[in-house]
DNA sequence: AACGAACTATCAGTTTATCCGATTATAGTA
DNA sequence: TACTATAATCGGATAAACTGATAGTTCGTT
């Protein structure tokens, strides 16, 4: 059996490999330049395999590289968790717990979320950070974030999912589009360009929009709005309609104007919330009471 | 960020874990008593809290340290993993590959199985165990072995199985009893404990066995054989018949005897067989080329 | 062509961690 | 009581990790 790496060394390829520069990384790490350097070179001659290709002023990683900095990661937030939940005397609800959630739901929902799981489990330290879903799945395979809530579907990267309920879309209509609207909302009837939709980047695709989309592009509004607050400002402002997630009406984002809301006439109009982790985790019961408190503040659980 | 442990201290623990014993533990490890002593102490007080109870002659795991064990078993077969991956260059079918087999398959698989690895992958060196399931599992549990080959079902106990493909029993009759059989075998026409069965740790429960338990009581001879070639020899010399896999018939066991292959009644009379492998792995691609080469010296593959 | 800025590698010296052997302490056993 | 088996402790030796200073490379600028 040959000797194992030290995870000391494991860490700074880690660090180099996020900073791609020594002085960075050696900071980063708390160590000096030198120490870094021959900390790499070290697990080089320990795996006995290049693992950055050097050309004096840069260099770069490896395939192998690359492999064994994947590998890397998991053994270290391994070693994380393993460390975090001895500290935490092996209580899962304890200590830190570093959550992602996309700005389309955050501001509705984990409010309530935080202040039920701090009275639920008062030593859990919760630490969160709202993105956008690809930033957010970045910092999900660096180690920085430890589980992300997001609209599904979403390209999972290798990650793991669970779903924990759906969030109905409504229409919110300005009070003239309303009165020629019906009810459930018939696309058909609305003025040309009075539908706003969110950027493509908040991934707001539920059926209903996706499919209003598709068959009523006429409908639609070539401008596009970059949050929530902004699109019911221009709806509202434009005599226009919008959909809006059932999660931030109830958190009260109509409060002061004088917007009307109806179904979509689409009936599977609704976006899915899910938990998204690595699958190398080992804080699966953290997570899954997580999902359980999530679900009890959704519109409709269906944990799976 | 609190300090890391070392993943030396953490196969101290594991050593310990494994022999219930400092001195031999710290034998196994190659250090002194004290170091492991020591490193054992290091571990506790970096965690922050007791992984044994001590009473001054003895000691005793407590939960979070069989638990910590558990983690720690993860974390360093994922790093030797890691370490074995670098050190083949990336080939995931060179070096070491510990394969464990049950004793109803290896004599009549592992021949050809290590003669078309060797010809097709070189580099690896095959080390195999043969022994019953449940020791199997342990030793994979254990890290001792990385993959068994088993008839399915198995209890899993959290591990990952792969289907590689089925293998047919037959019914193996003595002349005298295959001419009263019918064919395919009728067991209401066999004499009274004239079908003979492997011991039940064999775990031979192909639907025709379990089916002919069940219905057939009268029929079974209550002797079971600790073997396929004493059960042969059972039912050559007491003039009776048993179920034999395809496979061991394919290899040659019935070579010598006069005994006479018929087709079982029931037509789903087979056995699956599969790779069992620890879900935390970081092999899954060698253990996917291990699958497909089996797959094709199975009798029929059914690779997933 | 010369210079400086931005890099990584190397070296000698220091600090830190690890390890060992001997010893002590405790409890069970002959 | 002496003996055996066991784990904890301690001082000193050894090995590893770390640092700061320096060397050497490349690139862009003057």
């Amino acid at each position: 059996m040959s000797k194992l790496p030290s995870l000391k060394n494991l860490s700074y390829l880690l660090a180099l490999h996020q900073h791609q520069n020594f002085n960075r990384a050696a900071q980063a790490s708390f160590v000096s330049q030198s120490t870094l350097s021959s900390g790499i070179q070290n697990l080089e001659e320990q795996l006995g395999c290049q693992l950055i290709e050097r050309d004096h002023k840069s260099f770069l990683f490896t395939a192998m590289g690359e492999e064994i900095v994947e590998r890397s990661r998991a053994i270290l937030t391994s070693t994380e968790e393993l460390v975090n939940y001895a500290q935490s005397q092996g209580n899962v609800m304890e200590g830190p717990l570093r959550i992602g959630c996309i700005p389309t739901i955050g501001p509705f929902l984990l409010g309530l979320l935080s202040k039920t799981l701090q009275q639920q489990y008062p030593k859990l330290e919760l630490l969160i950070r709202e993105d956008t879903t690809q930033q957010l799945m970045n910092f999900l395979r660096d180690g920085e974030l430890d589980v992300l809530i997001l609209a599904l579907p979403v390209d999972l990267q290798g990650n793991q999912q669970w779903i924990v309920g759906k969030d109905p879309f409504k229409m919110v209509l300005a009070p003239a589009v309303a009165e020629i609207a019906g009810d459930p909302v018939n696309y058909n009837k609305l003025p040309d360009k009075s539908i706003f939709l969110l950027e493509k980047e908040h991934c707001m695709t539920g059926h209903a929009v996706t499919a209003c989309r598709l068959g009523n592009k006429e409908k639609i509004n070539p401008f596009t709005a970059s949050s929530l607050h902004s699109l019911i400002q221009m709806a509202e402002a434009l005599n226009g309609a919008t959909f809006v997630p059932q999660l931030a009406i109830d958190a009260g984002i109509l409060a002061g104007t004088d917007l009307v809301i109806k179904d979509p006439s689409d009936g599977e109009a609704y976006r899915e919330i899910g938990l998204v982790f690595r699958p190398t985790t080992s804080r699966r019961q953290t997570f899954r009471k997580l999902a359980e408190t999530l679900a009890e503040l959704l519109p409709e659980a269906t944990l799976r």
